[in-house]
DNA sequence: ATGAAAGCGCTAACAT
DNA sequence: ATGTTAGCGCTTTCAT
């Protein structure tokens, strides 16, 4: 067995409280017996057991964290973040897993909840009204997704459109296809909100295609839509997608950048790693698990304030553009000043 | 404050006991008043406390996993596979990832140990002897790490590394370059074993390149040395790698798999996507982690045979070549049937 | 078949 | 500054 708090208390000489303060509150106590009961806890390799303290106190020290799919490179970034940030704070982290399947998620909300002091839900797959009916007695912190009331991360998703169709826009596309995401995810949502004001806003065509799952099989059925669209530029809901684009189009000998521009959104490690590589909108996924966990954290601590009415924190971060050295985005073929495109042009 | 035993056995006017054991062991109480119990239960939304139980009972209900790193998509998938059969087996997961720190490895299994029944640790990077000083209450099971006495799960890597060379030498290849993974790893040691051996066997040489780092990057500064050690084929330590060297030689207008095949290890899903396609060495990483949890469940289930000096056990899973449709490996440049290479041959 | 009571390891009043 | 006591929510003897 493991020793407990009275095999130090013993060991040390001393009660089992003058242990516990000793640990936790070490200007209570002697510093001289302090030392005694330090040395004696060493020596037993006494770790103090966290679920007996948390009876007590009311707080377990653990973080919990619902996510749709790990092997997502999107979500393993996001994990990461709230992983270190929980550690920082000395909070063991709990992780789950729903395989994106929406129910999961409700069981796993109320599973957990008596284990944590706190839940990062992140990306719900749950609708709205559910979610809302979900009484659960830990702090729940909602990722990529807003619901009055609740408290929440999002990324400013519309603003990283906007940025991706006015730089295209710059290039001189004037027609531009969106292969969307699902239709449930919040995220998608906020794209196509931001693609259709910033479409409009620049005088540029949207076409909008799918939903298609947001995985590389995707992008592989979208390739030949985008391609019969007439649009220059390509906009994927996600780098995955874009990668099953750039796969379709490739086997069908389009070259990209030169005939047509594929774009993508999360900068996911990968796109920077193909040939071309990815323009795409980066999204500051590990930043986004922190703030989750920073939000939780402030929570806790004045629980109070949560108590009154006060109103639900929310956290926005920023999306931001990435364009790389070589990149699956060019002008639009008409518009190159270099190379003998400009005649082209002209015959039309 | 959540519904506890207490307020379910008020509600349904019995003692906690009853409830109690309305809840664990069914038979034991009469089916009318199980009945009452269970049905205070739901409506009280009664979620038993596990922390509770696990004070009295000495079981949590929780594992651990520690892995490397959480974004590496190979251990992604790891942690998928644990996860999913942690949840069958109805426990909880804690997760943690030591950022390739070797010392955290050892502080997170010490404050782990106390909250969780066992733990799966993931590729160690920490020493032997040192891995075999740290005392835990826990069961542990490792994995990607054979030692001796210690409950593993391994992959045959050497295995894998044979069927490579095999492939490569009836398609002509004479000459293979192994771009090496981090010297501390141990799955990069059988593999270079497994590699030694089979070039030996099939009478081809056998080029050593690195050690490199298992990133991208490692791949991008192995190519060149690659290309010049006259190899026709290289074999990279992992996907990742294969994909840096992909990236180089491209940017060094060489063909793949015209000029070089290149080959690679554990293929994760990106391996799939990318053009042409990597021919790579499957690793069973679901399996592995599912693998993990059971010898983990089935210590927990006979701890006296575990007492006896029964021997640790240990899980082998098979490595599997996979060569896809399109993909980076070609028959030597001078052996092709097809294509005008032969004259090239029959010219030196 | 059910209830009463003890106790898991720990902390937090309440003494001293 | 330290010790004593009660009790967190639960399971498990031991009675009935």
């Amino acid at each position: 067995m493991a020793a407990t708090i009275r095999d130090v208390a013993t060991a040390a000489g001393v009660s089992q409280s003058t242990v516990s303060r000793a640990l936790s509150m070490p200007d209570l106590v002697n510093p001289a017996t302090r030392a005694r009961v330090l040395a004696a806890a060493r020596r037993l390799g006494y770790q103090p057991n966290r679920a007996a303290r948390g009876l007590i106190t009311g707080r377990t020290g653990n973080l919990g964290l619902i996510v749709p799919d790990l092997s997502n490179p999107f979500f393993s970034s996001v994990v990461k973040g709230v992983q270190a940030a929980a550690r920082a704070a000395d909070y063991s982290l709990f992780i789950a897993d729903t395989d994106e399947e929406a129910t999961a998620e409700v069981e796993l909300l109320l599973a957990l909840t008596r284990q944590v002091d706190g839940i990062v839900l992140c990306s719900p797959r749950t609708p709205d009204a559910e979610l809302a009916r979900v009484g659960v007695e830990s702090a729940v912190v909602l990722m990529n997704r807003r619901i009055e009331g609740r408290p929440s991360v999002t990324v400013d998703n519309a603003d990283g459109m906007r940025q991706a169709v006015e730089h295209l826009a710059a290039l001189g596309h004037e027609r531009i296809a969106y292969v969307a995401g699902p239709r449930t995810s919040w995220s998608n949502g906020q794209r196509e909100q931001g693609l259709h004001r910033s479409a409009e806003d620049t005088g540029t065509d949207l076409v909008h295609l799918g939903h298609f799952p947001p995985r590389f099989e995707g992008g592989v059925a979208a390739a030949d839509l985008a391609l019969a669209s007439g649009a220059t530029a390509v906009i994927a809901y996600n780098d995955v997608v874009a990668l099953g684009l750039l796969s379709r189009l490739g086997a069908r000998g389009v070259s990209v950048p030169d005939q047509i521009s594929v774009l993508g959104c999360d900068d996911i490690s990968m796109s920077a790693m193909t040939h071309p590589a990815l323009t795409t909108v980066s999204i500051p996924k590990r930043e986004a698990g922190r703030a989750g966990v920073a939000l939780l954290l402030s929570l806790l601590a004045d629980t109070a304030a949560a108590a009154e009415g006060a109103p639900a924190p929310h956290r926005e971060l920023h999306a931001q553009l990435i364009v790389r050295a070589t990149t699956g985005v060019a002008p639009h073929p008409d518009r190159r000043t270099a190379g003998g495109h400009s005649t082209k042009g002209t015959t039309r």
